[in-house]
Parts: structure tokens; C-alpha cells; sequence
DNA sequence: TCCATATATCATGAATAATTGATATATTGG
DNA sequence: CCAATATATCAATTATTCATGATATATGGA
């Protein structure tokens, strides 16, 4: 993970359209959506949301997988994962007491 | 914290400058940097560094405080809880385990 | 093969954002 | 109060990004 790929990732996230998809896909979890449905459910165009799902996919936010005529997208924890780490990296380093409660947030009760 | 808050961080965050800069902020944990000796660290002119710290900080990802002729700089770590949180919403929802590699890697050994 | 469905790509105009030189504001020391 | 230092703001140019209409590609069913 470097500088290039977590910036094109936030650039991603930046719009909300895409922030939106990814965090209906993230609540999706492992059964994802058809991009048709996240397109109908969001109330967007058709052309709209498949130029955002490619700004996703591209940045490595999400996946995906063909399934008939439909395309399935789903959060990539992988890469998510990946960014956040970027962007975390050595947060402790300077205070370890600041890092707790991030984590206590993110972290969800499963 | 909403969509609007949220897609203003990772704006904030899709800049190769303001990034690093963030990243080093979080580094620097309580003792923060002055925002010359940043521009100086980072090699960008200082208005330059200025106008980056000044979108950070609309955005709630830093904060400052005078100190003398200085103005210092921290990472607002309660403002990166928040955006993480809001993207990260319900991620345990239709998939439990995907959540827990990230967590461990956002964890850090504090 | 032909048609319908599902998604992707292309071209364009409108809006936003980034860097830079110049200048303004704020603080300190003399 | 004046000069020096530290940071912020302004104006202008250039570059990106976005949504959209139109069109292309891919799959499945008849």
C-alpha cells in the first residue's frame, strides 16, 4: 500500500454517491448487491452508478462478479483494510493512549 | 456525524500532501508539529502547507493551537474516529468475520 | 439468430479544486 | 512603535471531476 493507491482510494470516497454504495456494500457484507439494485435503491442512473462502482473498483474498495446478465459488487475488506492501516500507520507511536477509543469505534460487536 | 462531514474527510485525505501531512500528524501524536516546520519537513511552500492544513482542519481531522508566532498542529483523533465509524456502520451486519482482520490491523500495539 | 435485459464506455459541458506569486494579518522582540 | 517572523488569504490560471445523453458490449431466453 502506498501514497498513490490511499489517496485514489479516498478520492473515492470523497463523493457521496460512492461513499454512500460503499457503505451499503460493506453493510452487505459477503451477499453484496447487483449494481442494477444499488442503482435502483440509491435512485441514481444507471450510467451513473456504474462510472462510481468503477471509481470503487478501481481504487480497490470493491469487487466484483458476473452472475447471469447482472454484475454483483462487493466491499473488499481486504483493501479497506489496507488503507486505513496506511493512513494509521504507527498512530501509536506519539500517544498511545489517542488510539484506543478510534479502535473501540471501529471496532464492531461481532 | 453525516454523508457531508464525511465525504469533506476523505476529500481532505485524497491529496498527496495533506495525507503525508495527516500521517505524520497522527505520528506526532500530543506533541503535534508546528505548520512550518511541516512545510519544511515536506518541502512544499508555506502557503501551500497552509491552505492544505487549513482544508484539514474544516474538515475536523486536525486541530491547532497558537504557540507563539507558531501555530501547532495535532491530529484530531475524536474527528478520524468519527469518519472511520461512519464508513465502518454496521460492517458486522451481514458478515462478522470479514470485520475482525481489519480491526487487527487498525490496532496497534498500545 | 433476434430481442430484451444489464452494465459499461464515450464525449461534452459545468463545476471544483490545486498551485503559485503577491499581499495581508498576527505575534514577538527591541 | 517598528522590524522581523510565522501563518493566512487573495486572485488567477490550470487541471480534475461529475453527471448526462447517447451508444456499445455482453448475457440469456425464445
Amino acid at each position: 500500500m502506498d501514497i498513490k493507491q490511499t489517496t485514489s482510494a479516498f478520492a473515492a470516497l470523497s463523493q457521496p454517491t460512492r461513499l454512500e454504495a460503499l457503505r451499503i456494500l460493506i453493510k452487505s457484507g459477503t451477499s453484496g448487491m447487483l449494481a442494477g439494485d444499488l442503482a435502483d435503491l440509491m435512485e441514481v442512473r444507471q450510467n451513473t452508478m456504474s462510472a462510481n462502482l468503477s471509481v470503487l473498483l478501481q481504487a480497490g474498495l470493491v469487487r466484483n462478479e458476473r452472475e447471469g446478465r447482472s454484475i454483483r459488487y462487493f466491499a473488499d475488506f481486504e483493501g479497506l483494510r489496507g488503507v486505513l492501516a496506511f493512513l494509521m500507520e504507527d498512530c501509536c507511536g506519539g500517544s498511545p493512549e489517542k488510539c484506543q477509543p478510534l479502535i473501540d469505534e471501529i471496532t464492531c460487536a461481532c
